[in-house]
DNA sequence: TATGGATATACCCATATACGCATATAAGAA
DNA sequence: TTCTTATATGCGTATATGGGTATATCCATA
């Protein structure tokens, strides 16, 4: 398929788009990314294994933990939210995320 | 839903995208965006439909031919498309239309 | 080794959506 | 009115995809 649809795909669903944003500005843990969502866990780490796959996010092991990343080689992807993040005044839910991601340490996993 | 996932869902289909890159640079005709992308002219009229119920193209009747433009007032419609346009040396499908769209006047109808 | 937390996956289901084909509608020409 | 071209729509189908629940896996620690 073309790539650009592909990654157009990626972006049109909420929870992905959600991810996508935050871990274009912070790498975090799973247990964050839930915590910052408030969605069930497999959601998320359904969307995320989907992510990887297609190759927009990578992903390292720390001990128990997942720590994932964005793949900084999709200029595309990466050209495309930040211009998102630029006008993220716009979007109700993004701000949301963007002011739970300032207090990430606070979803640690315990 | 989210006006932004909403864009990004009609992006997410290669014929969307073809038209409304071309619909981007010049107000076209049905009959010529059904030569250029050479589809079905139900599939495109289908297309076409959807970016009219979702507001991202206008269209005005011209005798007997529709005369289709995109929609000025979605900005973050515009701005990814400018954004396509401008790497568009990297999608060879839309190169080949770009290639047609310059002789747009060829795929009048008959 | 037994337990618990962190994360991933399997399975099933519901829904959305794109497609092809046939056909309807609308307008101009004959 | 009839024919032709331009465009839109209806219908049935196949497929993709996202969600929820349960469960598996992996690692650390007691």
């Amino acid at each position: 398929m073309n790539p650009l649809v592909a990654c157009f795909k990626v972006l049109a669903d909420e929870t992905r788009l959600r991810i996508l944003v935050l871990l274009a500005q912070e790498k975090l843990y799973v247990c964050q990314l839930h915590g910052i969502l408030n969605l069930p866990q497999p959601k998320v780490s359904k969307h995320l294994a989907k992510l990887r796959d297609l190759g927009y996010v990578e992903v390292e092991r720390l001990e128990q933990f997942m720590l994932y990343r964005i793949n900084t080689g999709q200029q595309m992807m990466l050209d495309i939210l930040a211009r998102v993040i630029e006008h993220m005044e716009a979007y109700p839910q993004l701000q949301t995320d963007q002011a739970l991601l300032a207090r990430r340490d606070e979803f640690g996993c315990r």
